[in-house]
Order: C-alpha cells, then sequence, then structure tokens
DNA sequence: TCTGATTTTGAATGTCAAGTCAAATTTCAA
DNA sequence: TTGAAATTTGACTTGACATTCAAAATCAGA
C-alpha cells in the first residue's frame, strides 16, 4: 500500500485507497470487512514476501559476511522500493503544514548538521575513516530514532548502559 | 508530549493531551490555536534543547570520538525519555489489534530472528566480533527500515547502490 | 438470449473528534 | 472588598471520514 506510505495510515482515507486501486470506496468494501483489516492484509503479505526471501538468501551456499551482506542489501530494497512499510513511519509533513513544517524541518536539518560537523572533524583529524557523510549520519540517526519503536522499560539494561553500547557499536562504522 | 509518542499523532485527541495536562479540552485551545500549532510547539522545544545540548557537547574539549560518541548518548537518552519525539513513529499497536496485531508482531519477530540467525552463524564461525545481538540487531534494522522517512528518488545514488554501500557500513560494526 | 450470481456504485448513515463559545470561576491589584 | 482581567468549563456545532446498503451494472453458464 504505497499510499498509505505516503500520508501515514491514519490521514489515508478509504477514498483515498479506492482511487488507487482504481475503484469506489463501496467496492473495497465487498473485498475487505474494515480499514483495519485491509491494512494487516497488505502488510501481512509484504511482510511474508521478505520472509520468504530472507530465507532463501539463508538457504544460500555463501559466507556468514556475504549472506548476511545479501539480506541487508534486499531489506533496503524492500523498504525503499515500498515494498515492505516494515515500519510504518510518519513523516513531519504528515503532521506540521507550510511555515510550521519549514521551523522543524529547518530545526531538523541544523540538527543533523552538527552532527555532520562531528563527523566531518574526526575524519579531518584523522579519527575516523572516510565515510560518505550523508549516508552514515542518516545511518546513525535513523538507528537511533528508531529506539523509541522498541525500547521498553522493562529490559535489563538501563537507560546508559543501553545508550553507551549503541553509541559504540554506532562508532564503529567510523573507526 | 508524552501521549503523541504512545499513541501516535493521529490517535491522540485533544481530550487526551488535555487530560494529561490536568486540563479540560477548552482550556487547551485558551493556549493554542489548534492541535497542529500545539504539537508543533512542543515539538520544537524539544527539538530547540536537543539541539542546545547537541551546541554544548561541540563546544566540549574533547576528542573527536568522545565529542561524536556524547554527542550520540545524549541523543539515546533524549530519544528514550521521550524528550525528543525526533521522529514520530507509529507502532504497530496503534495500527493494528488483537488477532490481527499479534500475528504482524508474530511475522515481525520471525524475520528479526532470521536476522539473528544471520548474526549468531557469523559469530559462531568467527566472521563477526561477539556483540550484543538483540542491540545490534535493533540497530540494523532501525537504521534500514529508517530509510522510509528520507530516500528520494531525486538523490545520485540508485537504490541498488545506496542498499550496498549501508549494508558495508553496517556491517563495519560486525567485522 | 435469459437468468442467477457476482461486483460495483454512490448516496445515506453514524460516529468521533476538532474546534467554538457564552457563562462560570478564579485571580489579583487597588 | 471589589471588579476587571485571566482562565476554565462543558455543552454544542461541525466536518470528515468509516461503514452500510439498496439498487444498478456486469458477467458467465445454460
Amino acid at each position: 500500500m504505497s499510499v498509505i506510505a505516503e500520508k501515514g495510515y491514519h490521514a489515508t482515507t478509504m477514498e483515498d485507497i479506492a482511487a488507487k486501486l482504481l475503484m469506489t470506496k463501496g467496492s473495497v468494501y465487498y473485498y475487505f470487512k474494515d480499514k483495519e483489516s485491509l491494512v494487516y492484509e497488505s502488510h501481512k503479505l509484504l511482510l511474508e514476501q521478505s520472509m520468504e526471501q530472507l530465507q532463501n538468501v539463508l538457504a544460500e551456499e555463501l559466507t556468514s559476511v556475504a549472506k548476511l551482506r545479501k539480506a541487508m542489501v534486499v531489506h533496503m530494497e524492500n523498504v525503499i522500493t515500498g515494498r515492505t512499510d516494515f515500519f510504518i513511519g510518519v513523516k513531519p509533513d504528515q503532521v506540521f503544514e507550510g511555515e510550521h513544517l519549514q521551523e522543524i524541518l529547518h530545526l531538523r536539518n541544523q540538527y543533523s548538521d552538527c552532527m555532520n560537523r562531528l563527523i566531518q572533524q574526526g575524519m579531518e583529524d584523522g579519527s575516523f575513516v572516510q565515510v560518505d557523510m550523508k549516508i552514515v549520519n542518516y545511518i546513525i540517526l535513523g538507528a537511533m530514532n528508531n529506539a523509541v519503536i522498541w525500547y521498553s522499560p522493562k529490559g535489563s539494561k538501563s537507560i546508559e548502559e543501553l545508550a553507551n553500547s549503541i553509541a559504540d557499536y554506532l562508532l564503529k562504522i567510523l573507526l
């Protein structure tokens, strides 16, 4: 459901979906009980397909490294082509408008630029290896921000421990 | 706004927010023009605070490595304590219910387990260093899934190139 | 072609949450 | 103590969807 990836679950109306399917709203209800079921079915299908692809990679005759690498590449392709909305994100433009949206994007960019500067400095003084800053930045912020999704206070690690170990792992990309 | 982090932007009603603030809806409207503005103001505040913290880290007398590391730890802490919903995520339980939710979580776990197996294998045959699988898994999937947010077909890299370089960077965590 | 079954349609209905507002309450300075 | 300004209240309005449904259209086999 690429529409949903675009606009987000709640902001996508059944009419949007119907339009995308070249149907009318009523017609969609002939096939799906309700909106939740529709999203469920398609999400499930995508997950299952990804799962199958992953299983195939697992079964290939490759070194561990090559295998994990391939799994990652396949996964990335699925994410980007929207075949798996593994995670149903909300983009700022689904929440903010006009002036406000600009300001939020601006602040995020500022923040991101600071992070870039940190990476840049490290590369210049030779502490870090040369990398594509933009991508590494996305990786680092992405990995960290995603913690909102999975963090649970029930885990055995304290926030501080968690933060430290994640920082250390991510640092390895640059060392 | 921790409520929003819990339930997601659209699913959080003004009454939820008001309740959290120990106010009534009408009261909230005395201070904020509308829902979008309310979320904007608080989001902006959080971003600005994070920005300031980051600037402070920038200004400290530390090696590049220590500086970036500290920036990451602070960021993680902000993300986890919900002080910065840098990214407004949607968790599966905000979309699916009951049976469906279980099935989606199950499929995601299966997928995640496969990835774990790949990491495990590599650690066992000595290709990878020893890591905390769970965390590294979150980092890897998190970094990748986040691409939905920032990927734009306008970029100079093809999907394949992008997927490959991200895979390579992430692999560094394990080598 | 006819006919029953499948599918589509779009108008009608119901619900829920955003946003409004006049009246009630609280605050506080003189 | 008093009254004007600030704040809070909760009932009310409104609009935007999700969902329903009876009627119309399409299809497929006899």
